[in-house]
Formats: structure tokens, sequence, C-alpha cells
DNA sequence: TTCAACAGTTCAAGAATGCCGAACTATTAA
DNA sequence: TTAATAGTTCGGCATTCTTGAACTGTTGAA
């Protein structure tokens, strides 16, 4: 039986340019409660598994991936797959070249 | 048969305090791009009837009325009736007050 | 007055999204 | 191998969004 070469850590996710990302996109994603605690948290803590940037465990596994996908697609997060964890971490430069001042209006209003 | 006392232009709109505005509504009313190039407009022009405010003239009224109510519950316009019209303006300072540079944020990554 | 036109709201139904349990994939440790 | 772990994907239910149709309230004209 042939044996398919291991690909390891490949992306598995897919990561827009930023370019291509419009601002209705990244609104969307930011307003939402979870989804912003999330984001704030990734702006403390560099690294985190999707386990760990949850803001509590009472959100369903499922729910929380969702999350997540849509983050990516609105460029707000990179997640890239080390071991069986899946590494998050907040393309903040980019986004914020991107959008400039949103991601601080945003994270500044953030209630306590 | 009675006679119902005359009302007039009296607010048959509600407009909620800001303080009790949720950081995710307020996001939420700016993640569409017909509602924000609507705050747009009033940004520019002060005081806009609901036609005047539209982006364009294909969007249905019913539509037009739905974003505007949802504008309305953000506390990002406030609507009174003057004649037949529903007049609407930005409620910018007191919004600016609630959420700091958020809005100045939002509109200057607005796309042209 | 009555009537038509106008500005916008409300309602209800179909369309589009969102949420989450269950089943699945991939990786690691035993 | 097997079990445990970390997360994704899928499918169905629920919520939200959109929009035509009917309605309310206001104005101007006959």
């Amino acid at each position: 039986m042939e044996v398919v070469p291991y690909i390891g850590s490949m992306a598995r996710f897919t990561h827009p340019r930023l370019e291509d990302v419009p601002l209705d996109l990244a609104l969307h994603a930011l307003a939402d409660p979870n989804r912003l605690a999330m984001v704030a948290r990734l702006a403390e803590t560099e690294r985190l598994s999707c386990t760990d940037a949850a803001p509590c465990d009472s959100i369903p596994k499922s729910t929380l991936s969702n999350h997540l996908k849509l983050l990516r697609a609105a460029g707000l997060i990179e997640t890239t797959q080390v071991g069986r964890e899946m590494i998050n971490t907040l393309r903040r430069a980019e986004f914020d070249q991107r959008f400039p001042g949103l991601l601080d209006a945003v994270l500044a209003n953030r209630p306590a």
C-alpha cells in the first residue's frame, strides 16, 4: 500500500490577504461578545490554543470553532497547527495597517 | 363619536440612553454597508429624511425602515417627525462620549 | 370637506445565518 | 494498538434578515 508523504503542520487553514477583507466583515467579526473577548485575549497573550482563547468553558467547541473560523476570515487571526493543537495569533500589524485605529478603538471600548 | 386629541409631531420613536447601548449592538449596526453609508451621510449632512438618508434608491422602503430602526436602537441616530417626514440626525456627541474614537475610526476606514 | 399622493411603519413569510450536538479526523501518549 | 486529546465538519433547529403588501398619518388640491 502506498505511503502518502507526511505533511505535518502544513496550513490546514486559509488566511485572506488583509486587502481583500471588507470593513463590514471585520466589524461583523468584532460585533460579538465572545469573539471580541477572544480577540482581546489574543491581544494580551500572543499565542493561544482554541480552548485557551475561549472566554469561558461553557461555549460548545463547535461554536468556538466557528467563531475562530470567522475571525480568520476577517483577517483578525492566524491559525497554525502545532501537534494536535491549533495555535492562534492576532494579525495585529497587518490588521492595523488595513484598518488604522479600528482595533484600538474597539478594544478600548470593550466592557470590563 | 369621541374626538381623540391631536398629538402632532410627538415622538413616535423611542431612543435608548447611550449608556444602555452595548458595544456589540453598536458594532453590529455599523457592520452593514448600507447602514454605514447612511451613518456617513448623516455625518456630513446633519438632517436627512429616511429616503434622503438612503445610499441608493434600489433599497425597498421596508428594508430602509428596518435599517433606521436598528440604527436608532444602537443609539446612532435620533428620529423626529416633521410633517410627514421622519427627520434623522446623528447622535454624534453622545455616541462619541459613550464610545470614544469608535465612530471616527469606522468612518475613516469606510470604503470610498 | 373629501380625495389622492406621499413618507414611512408594520406585518408575515420565505431566505439567509447562527448555534450546537453528534460524528469524524488527526496527533500524542501509554 | 488503543485511549485520550484538540479540534473540525455536518445537519437540523432556531434566530435574524429581507421585502412585498397592507396600513397610518400628513399634506395639498379639487
